[in-house]
DNA sequence: CGCGAGAACCTTGTATACAAGTGTACCTCT
DNA sequence: AGAGGTACACTTGTATACAAGGTTCTCGCG
């Protein structure tokens, strides 16, 4: 839902403290539970605490961060239900959209799609995980814009968001990430083939693949998660 | 099962600040392209910018409010590539889920959603429109939590408020609320039958009418519109 | 020594003053 | 009279002071 985000990004001192935080909280720099404080932040940044404040309130709602009135604000637990949510929202949208993408693929598309996937083949190679995770940010990216809906990736970015935060607890080995890349090749393949079916198919085994990934660090990082207690809702009539 | 969602609806300034324009702005009493001045509003309320002006952040984050900084505030206009992003995140939304609905669904649910179809019968036949759509969200909510993806409709409640939006310009007619009853009964006897192809299939049917209409609508009301220009992508970090 | 009450320090919530930038209207100069 | 530049009135962005509430530590009392 972001209009004009080339001019927001570097604006104003928040963006840059949000784009740091939100980096911050993803990559486990900051871990869960950890408590923050306006004023501490503020202080470390040589800001004050407006823009800090706006800052946290969003990163509440991107649920990220957990603000208590009067005790303090405290970096999200991971929520396991939030993490299944997510997981279920984004093989909803993203296999729907793969259908689309192998109905309406032009042939200039096919090409970028390919050109990707040689791109990926080459990090793999170097074993740069970084990269490679980028690289799979743009592809999923790319095949929304051909499905034609590319107004909802920021939609799918923010509920990665949550898949992401427990995929860094734990960098892939370089073996899943040889499966992860011929997963991908299969999903152009059947886009370039413009077999829809056989695009979902693709899809939905490389997210469940992914997730299963998932499941596994989570299991191990036990210490990080809440019990399935709040679903605290905030949109009332 | 909630810890405390009912203090924070009422407990800052600020939300009950926030509740009111976002029904303001859904219902049309504030038109698209208004402006808003935070000291104005802070004023008209009888409270100071610093609550007002976190309202206004977060409506602009919802794509109700578009921040200019130095400029003013302005009711977001309608953008129809918003509007059908909205249809497409919720018709692949509940479409799955009612898959996984018509699967799971126990017979304390389904008689749930059964009072749910006879209480809409009687505000169909009272005419009530505006009990009808409160229903409506209802049912549509309830077969979210028979799916066992109940944390996933605050997405949907928040993408159908771009959907709302529309719908609000043109209070629909007493043969479409009928036949929207009608689909309701047809999709609770699909998720009755534990027949998730037709449930599916029934809930598309639903979703498309109701698009339908608002497509119908939009282009009877175009000023409210904004013509979307580019498909201007964010290069995000 | 144990326990309770209170104060000090922490947190976020709110109000207000100031800074920076933009559009407009008016005033001045030609 | 017309055109251009400048000052003003408005906006949002930022900083800071104060208010309300919670926790914890400490001091006083039993």
């Amino acid at each position: 839902m972001a209009k004009k985000p080339q001019f927001e990004t570097a604006r104003t001192r928040g963006n840059r403290l949000h784009a740091r935080l939100y980096s911050d909280i993803l990559t486990g720099r900051l871990r869960p539970g950890e408590a923050l404080s306006e004023t501490r932040i503020a202080e470390q940044h040589g800001i004050s605490r407006t823009p800090v404040r706006e800052v946290f309130q969003t990163l509440a709602k991107e649920g990220l961060l957990r603000i208590v009135p009067q005790i303090g604000t405290f970096v999200a637990p991971i929520n396991l239900g939030s993490v299944n949510a997510s997981q279920f929202i984004r093989e909803a949208l993203e296999c729907r959209a793969v259908r689309d993408a192998a109905d309406r693929a032009s042939r200039a598309q096919v090409a970028v799609l390919k050109e990707q996937i040689a791109a990926q083949a080459k990090v793999i190679r170097s074993g740069d995980h970084v990269a490679f995770f980028a690289l799979d940010e743009t592809m999923h990216r790319l095949i929304l814009e051909v499905s034609g809906h590319a107004g909802v990736w920021d939609l799918i970015a923010s509920v990665k968001a949550q898949l992401d935060r427990v995929r860094y607890l734990s960098l892939e080995e370089q073996a899943w990430l040889t499966m992860i890349f011929r997963q991908h090749r299969e999903i152009v393949a059947a886009i370039s083939a413009h077999d829809p079916t056989q695009a979902e198919s693709a899809m939905q085994q490389h997210l469940r693949t992914a997730f299963a990934a998932i499941e596994r660090i989570a299991s191990a990082h036990a210490e990080f998660f809440e019990e399935e207690a709040p679903e605290l809702d905030e949109k009332s009539a």
